[in-house]
DNA sequence: CAAGGCTCCTGATAGC
DNA sequence: TGCTATCAGGAGCCTT
């Protein structure tokens, strides 16, 4: 499931392989892919036509291409199962394949490497989706104004999370995973940063001490940056790269996914809870149940 | 208004 | 063998 090192992987491939190509036409392949599109998918393909697309940019798990010159942006997010290939236009269609824009390069020969490819957003459960909106002055789209920064960004406000947490009645799973608050942390990387921190998911966050604030917020950073690094490794110079569905940072994982098995630092087996409509993984000695309280 | 829960979707897998 | 049930879960939207 693509969460932030995920999402920015493909943000970089985005950014090596279509930056500053001009759309020459786009086909909408599946309805459901553009339903963030309210004028529909016609619309959205005419609108996106003949324009030239930016560097990708980021902010948690969505990403988006500016279109120069327009005030707008291409929004994509890969939901569960969403990718974002680059592949060479005469590739066979995935059987998922829910969108192709092609470029005005492949037509002619002044293209170089990138030339002879178009891009592909495929979606098996059709969670994710392709959409085009306004931008604001400082170039985010307006649909996503309420989607917090993300942990990785410089300008994240530590202080402010803080006190967030302090001021909120709630508990520090859900926390980490309201983006309104922190942006780009999935189930995933939520348990296994509240593994590294040794803290259990139903912990209130209304008594959090800042030093406690601030040593969660790196391991959430640094168990993303493991992922990230990794992640660039398997780059793959054709694709968009990114098989959301698990892969290659699954022989890291300290918590998720990992069931009955010992935990890396005590030995007890780990265990699974259903919560909130998925699982949560945790040690039951590492990470204890708080007492209950009001 | 904040917090919690429901729902969209497809395919892999388990169970009978 | 072939059916049904379960699970995976991001985030908008609805209810409480």
């Amino acid at each position: 499931m693509p969460e932030l090192p995920e999402v920015e992987v493909v943000r970089r491939g985005l950014e090596r392989w279509v930056a500053h190509r001009a759309v020459a036409g786009v086909e909408v392949l599946h309805p459901r892919a553009v339903r963030r599109h309210t004028a529909g998918a016609d619309d959205f393909a005419h609108r996106l036509k003949g324009h030239r697309v930016g560097v990708a940019r980021r902010r948690g798990k969505y990403l988006w291409l500016p279109l120069e010159d327009s005030g707008q942006a291409v929004l994509a997010h890969l939901g569960m199962s969403g990718q974002l290939l680059v592949r060479p236009h005469e590739a066979p269609d995935e059987k998922h394949l829910r969108i192709r824009v092609r470029f005005a390069d492949t037509l002619t020969s002044a293209a170089g490497a990138a030339g002879g490819t178009e891009l592909r957003f495929v979606d098996q459960r059709t969670f994710g989706g392709l959409s085009l909106h306004d931008t604001s002055e400082d170039g985010l789209p307006d649909v996503i104004a309420h989607i917090a920064r993300d942990p990785l960004d410089p300008l994240f406000d530590d202080e402010a999370f803080h006190q967030a947490l302090r001021r909120k009645r709630t508990t520090v799973k859900r926390a980490l995973l309201d983006q309104s608050l922190i942006s780009g942390v999935g189930n995933i990387y939520a348990d296994e940063a509240l593994w590294r921190s040794r803290l259990h998911y139903d912990r209130p966050t209304a008594g959090f001490t800042r030093p406690r604030t601030l040593e969660l917020l790196g391991h959430v950073r640094d168990v993303m940056n493991a992922a990230l690094a990794v992640g660039g490794t398997s780059f793959d110079s054709l694709y968009v790269n990114v098989n959301g569905e698990s892969g290659y940072f699954d022989r890291s994982l300290d918590a998720y996914g990992r069931e009955g098995l010992p935990c890396k630092r005590c030995g007890t087996p780990m265990r699974r809870r259903p919560w909130m409509n998925r699982s949560s993984y945790f040690c039951p000695k590492c990470q204890r149940v708080p007492r209950a309280s009001s």
